[in-house]
Formats: structure tokens, C-alpha cells, sequence
DNA sequence: GTTGATCTGTGGGCCGTCTCACAGATTCAG
DNA sequence: CTGAATCTGTGAGACGGCCCACAGATCAAC
């Protein structure tokens, strides 16, 4: 059997599928490549189907009136994107654009609605993510009212610590590397500002960057600063539990 | 048969279901019934249910360290709320309060959970309910990084206006009183600089306020100036169309 | 009603953050 | 490897919004 969408029974949203859905999944869906910078989909475009993405980095965006980019989300591999098209099926309302090289299937909306009447476990699994989505960005607007650039940027590296943090014997490193530009998008400051508070962090200790690499030298102390609970990161960096790939196959 | 639960049926969310199924469901649910400023759950608090909102008001909001409210949601009749609970099964985030006298529906998690596995549309329903509450918390966000404060109150007075707006003779008005710390901390702000902002609004005659009732005379120009499409609102003001109440039966 | 509690309006001082403007460092693509 | 593009660091000046402090209005409950 072709194993070019061996993914899908690897993403755990689908992975206790039938293999005749696989197939039939295999069949509707394509495979795309898109390289740094380029979109996925933008604003108004009309939105027929859902993307998983397999390899690579997308993050989601608005753009501001004054052409300021506003991030909403990052999205790794194994994860299901656009699907909020699921129910309004009208319209895109943010970008999605590829942070680096990326690889991800394209799946009509059709095929996606179908599977879930079909299969329990793929709408519980959708309505499962759509949950802790919210949950996370209902956080983010939590740290965002009333809180100040500091404390925005803190909690931002906080989050980051937990979903791409590795313990490490200098402290704890980030396997993500972002610019000021897009933290400052993130927490919606300013890249000047962002320059100005990594360099504060760095000189009290806390953190360390070289070659855009972030390590946390003193997550409790930051955690503790903005009164939050430290992330759990484990000891042996597991960056992308979401997508097991089988073994001796690397990207 | 007692109808002391009509509302069951005629909530979106539920009006499907067989007899059978609102019969269970009616023998596991309580009603309960809160006074102006209590609480229905707060953070912490171990999340054995979700609510179905019958009539009043409820907010729902964080508490931040130095004691100020952020508010993430205000739920009408016929909404169901706290169902996060549904997947992380763990302990509330956030607080819920009865902004006015208010009647609610308790209905246990693991009865929630057996409609969603038996009856599809259930499931549809929760996940449509979340994915629309994300969409809505989405909009929230991008509104909140980058603008000013008057941004802010403009954007969240046009989705006021769309959720509780009424056409009238001067314009429209809105179904909701809400003070200006209200307003404040939905928008994350203060009360004082709501104050002003409301008179600026007030003597550009964009609006106008008398007794907490807020009139918005120019909401087209209030819409074009945050560069926004101005929110439909029906002619007859339907308040809460979640809620079909049966004929004659006004509460 | 009356009265206590809560809300609204207004002003001044101050701190944080944004804007603008460069210069040097780093990265990326060919 | 090398130039072009992008990122990082830093400073001065301006302004928005916060905090504090009160006085008058309005509301809600008895």
C-alpha cells in the first residue's frame, strides 16, 4: 500500500481509523510543499478544506490595519489547522503562512464533515482540539489584559518553554527560534521593546540567547515573577509528541 | 409531564433529542436559581458539570494578582457554558458569576459525555458551540494587541451592538447595561479611562447615555473608523434568540 | 422615601511604551 | 564566499493610559 500519507494514521486524530477510511482519506486528499514565507491560504479566500501539517512550522496571523502582523497561533507538525472552517464554511479570516520549509495535506472540508459523522473518535477527537485551543488562547487574553510588556514577554517564553522546551545542563533551551520581530507580534508590543527586555532578562540572569537560541536559566524564578506555575518540560526533549514517525524514517 | 425543564427542549442544543433521552436527562439535571453577584463555580473548584443558562445574566472571568477583573465571556439565556470541562475533565480556570437573578440547568458531565457519544448531533452541537466561542475569542484578541483603548471600546460596542443591539427611531440601542468598570475590564482598561472615552464618543455624538442605557446614533462611522464592517442588527430587537419561549409563558 | 452603596465625571502627575532614526551584527541565497 | 537582506541594539522625544484623589449623581434595598 502507498505510504506517502502515512501520517495520517500516525496524526492521533485519525490514527484509530478504519483502514477503508484511511483510503478513501488517502484518496481526497493532497500533499503540498510550500517553502519559507510562502501561504497557505489568506484572508477571503473561500475555505473548502482543513490542513495537517506534517513537517515544517506554520503560524497563523492577522494583519492590522497599520500592516502590523498580529499571531494568533503556531502550529507544528501533526497538527490539524483551518478547521474552524468545519462549521462557518464561509470564509478564511487570518494568514497562514509557512515559517520555514514545510510539507502538509490539504483535506477537503467535505471528507472531514463525513468522518466525523461516520466516526465518533474523529469528532471528538475535533471537538477535543478545538477545546484546548480555546483553552489556550483564552489564557493569552488573559495575559494580555492588564499585564505589561515584561510580563506579556514572560509568559510568552513560559508557554514556549513547555511545548518546544529541552532540559538542558545549562537550564532550559527553546527548539524554536523566533525574532524580536514575531515575539513582539505575539504579545503585541514592539520589536524595539522586545530588544530592550530579552537584553533586562539576560543581564539579571534569567536567560541567555546566542545565535537566536533561547535558554532559560531560571524558569522557576521567571515563572514566579508573573505568579504562574512553571511549565513542565521534560528532561529529554520530545519536541512534536503529536506525529510519531515510524522508525528509521527521517525527514 | 413536568415541563419545569421545557427549556431542555428548546434549546438549540438539545431540541432533537428523543423523548427518552431529554427524560434522562431531566432526571439528572437540577435547576438552581442565584442572586445578583453570586457564584456559579470559581477557580479550582473540581468541574463535574457544565450549565445551561435559562434566564438572567452570566459573566465569566479571571481575577488577576492584583485583584482586577478579566472578563472572557458573558453568556445569555439558552447558552451552555463551563463545558470545557467536557475534555479536561480537571479543575475551573476561571470564576462565573450571576450578573443578574438568573436560573440555570446543572447537568452532570458523564450525562453530557453519554448524549454526546449516542446522539451525534449533541456532539455537532458542543462542537459547533466551541468552535463559534473561538471564533469570537479570536476576533477578541486581534482587537486587543495593537489598539488604543478607544479602539477597544469602539470594537466592543459594535459587538454589543450586534449581540444586544435593537434598531429604534434614533438608532440603536443596546439590550445590556453594563457599567464602565464593566466595560473597563472586558476591554482591559480602566473604569476612569472608559469614563472619558464614553464623553468623547458622547460629544462627537457618535452615541449618546442616559440612565446606562447606551444609544449608538453613528454606528456606521463608529464601525468605519476601527476599520470594521458595521455588525448586523434586525429591525425588531430578538434579544436572545437561543431561547424559543412557549407561547403565553413570559417569565 | 431614605440612606448607604455603587457608579460617573474630572484633573494632575508620572511611568511605560511607541515612534523614529541609525549603526553594527547576523543570516541567507546564489 | 560574498553581497544583500534581515535582524539586533541603543537613544531621544512624545504621548497615551494608569494611578490617586475627590465630589456629585444614581441606584438598590429596606
Amino acid at each position: 500500500m502507498d505510504e506517502k500519507f502515512w501520517y495520517l494514521k500516525n496524526c492521533d486524530l485519525f490514527e484509530r481509523l478504519s483502514p477503508e477510511h484511511v483510503a478513501r482519506l488517502e484518496a481526497v486528499s493532497q500533499a503540498k510543499q510550500l517553502a519559507r514565507g510562502s501561504l497557505v491560504y489568506m484572508p477571503s479566500e473561500a475555505s473548502e478544506s482543513v490542513f495537517l501539517l506534517t513537517s515544517g512550522r506554520v503560524k497563523l496571523y492577522h494583519i492590522t490595519s497599520e500592516g502590523k502582523q498580529a499571531v494568533l497561533a503556531l502550529i507544528d507538525p501533526g497538527e490539524l489547522f483551518g478547521e474552524l472552517t468545519i462549521f462557518d464554511g464561509g470564509q478564511r479570516e487570518e494568514f497562514a503562512e509557512a515559517m520555514e520549509k514545510s510539507t502538509l495535506i490539504r483535506i477537503p472540508r467535505d471528507e472531514i464533515t463525513r468522518l466525523m459523522e461516520e466516526h465518533a473518535g474523529v469528532a471528538l477527537g475535533v471537538t477535543r482540539l478545538m477545546g484546548l485551543r480555546r483553552r489556550r488562547i483564552e489564557r493569552r487574553l488573559k495575559s494580555l489584559l492588564f499585564r505589561s510588556n515584561r510580563e506579556r514577554l514572560v509568559h510568552l517564553l513560559m508557554e514556549l518553554a513547555g511545548k518546544y522546551g529541552q532540559r538542558t545542563a545549562d537550564g532550559v533551551t527553546l527548539g524554536i527560534k523566533l525574532s524580536h520581530q514575531e515575539l513582539a507580534s505575539i504579545i503585541g508590543s514592539t520589536r524595539e521593546t522586545v530588544t530592550v527586555v530579552l537584553g533586562e532578562l539576560q543581564n539579571e540572569g534569567s536567560l541567555t540567547i546566542k545565535r537566536r537560541q533561547i535558554i532559560l536559566r531560571d524558569m522557576d524564578g521567571m515563572a514566579r515573577s508573573i505568579e504562574m506555575n512553571p511549565p513542565h518540560v521534560p528532561v529529554t526533549g520530545q519536541v512534536f509528541p503529536a506525529v510519531r514517525r515510524p522508525a528509521g524514517l527521517e525527514t
